[in-house]
DNA sequence: CATTTGTTCAACCATGTGGTTGAATATCTG
DNA sequence: CAGATATTCAACCACATGGTTGAACAAATG
């Protein structure tokens, strides 16, 4: 397993499960049971997910006595942010439509 | 499947090969050999990375004689940024010092 | 027409993934 | 100490994934 962050991080926000765990980090810390709480699910089950978001540097685990309290670490998502932000101009562009007729030319020649 | 647009397509973006591609489709429309190209894999194997892309949305296909133009669709990309945008409080508060340090008074419990 | 070119399809394979269960490990509490 | 609580570990399962190959199909070309 060689995988890039932004591998990992992708991954990691590909599961509904998950995000939804993402999200309600965002309004706090919650221990591994708390997370859990919500999913039909076994407490193995989740606890990978969250090992998952954790592999990912997505969430930061702070083992404080028997339960462990995780935290949302967004710099990752920061940098999965900065990585779509290179095609922003894809969906604000949109409306120049002289751009696009432009680019169209541009991609008959062939190196990048 | 019952997967969500938005675990398509972070899916779709968890894989090196996907992500060059899309990035390659952001100078201009590619026939599905010249995305294949430049990676040490069968033709069949990067046309399956093509299609995920399609699945997820990601790329339209264009069937021109013998040879399938892809283009990049750019929509659900906003959405995934839509998505993370929710979080960009959680790296922009960053420099928020004070902010910072209340959090940590907070958590300690005893201050010095 | 036969052949080459661009692409997919189908079958297959190894490995990864999301999930389960039952036992193990710590830690708090009486 | 014994027991309850919070969590992980290990083994296992069904299925998805990323890749291969060889054959098939479609369209341009001699």
């Amino acid at each position: 397993m060689h995988a890039s962050p932004l591998d990992l991080v992708f991954h990691a926000l590909a599961d509904p499960t998950r995000r939804d765990m993402l999200r309600r980090l965002s309004t706090g810390e919650r221990t591994v049971g708390e997370l859990a709480e919500p999913f039909a699910m076994s407490l193995a089950g989740a606890s990978k997910h969250i090992r998952t978001l954790e592999a990912a540097g997505l969430v930061r685990r702070e083992v404080k006595g028997r339960q462990h309290l995780c935290r949302l670490d967004a710099a990752r998502l920061a940098q999965a942010s900065e990585w779509l932000r290179f095609y922003e101009r894809f969906w604000t562009e949109r409306l120049n439509v002289l751009d696009a007729l432009l680019r169209e030319d541009d991609s008959k020649g062939d190196t990048p």
